[in-house]
DNA sequence: GCCAACGTTGGC
DNA sequence: GCCAACGTTGGC
């Protein structure tokens, strides 16, 4: 088991929208970031640890708790012509993006961006490094923990 | 809206 | 395979 921190923007997909979908579910798609999609398609088990971040937004910060749910497949957006995300160079037959299924647990408070920077134990985060960028993070057990109980 | 940091593209 | 140009991310 392994724990995730994802960057959604909340205007486009925010924990409350995820929470309300059917089954709490949403399809991770839209990652057009090599590295991010490795770590969906080789890294990722369901059932993973999700913090739920929210991007580009007046508050940035951790905005719920969810939950890997499916292994990695790949993404409709990149065949699908009139998407953004559409990419003309991916092929039926070798797909080049992959994405997840997400289930949302909860809501938590925000813990904002700059909060989360005030925590020593946390100072090692990727999502915390200078210049970092990924939409997709992993998370140590021991952040995870500490994120948990003294946080949320 | 600005801009620094980073990733990708494409010519050579 | 280098690297300049360009586009994107995302906090502020």
């Amino acid at each position: 088991m392994k724990y995730w921190l994802m960057k959604s923007e909340p205007d486009e997909c925010s924990i409350d929208d995820v929470l309300a979908a059917p089954k709490r579910l949403t399809a991770w798609s839209g990652v057009r970031n090599y590295q991010a999609r490795n770590f969906m398609r080789d890294e990722m088990q369901p059932g993973d640890g999700v913090l739920f971040y929210h991007s580009s937004c007046a508050e940035p910060g951790i905005a719920g708790l969810a939950e890997v749910a499916s292994s990695a497949y790949p993404d409709a957006s990149q065949f699908d012509r009139k998407s953004p995300y559409f990419d003309p160079k991916a092929k039926k037959d070798s797909p080049r993006w992959f994405n997840v299924d997400v289930r949302a647990l909860r809501k938590t408070r925000l813990v904002p961006l700059a909060e989360l920077r005030k925590h020593p134990p946390l100072a090692r985060m990727r999502l915390l490094r200078p210049g970092n960028r990924l939409s997709i993070t992993p998370v140590s057990e021991a952040e995870w923990n500490y994120i948990a109980r003294k946080l949320l």
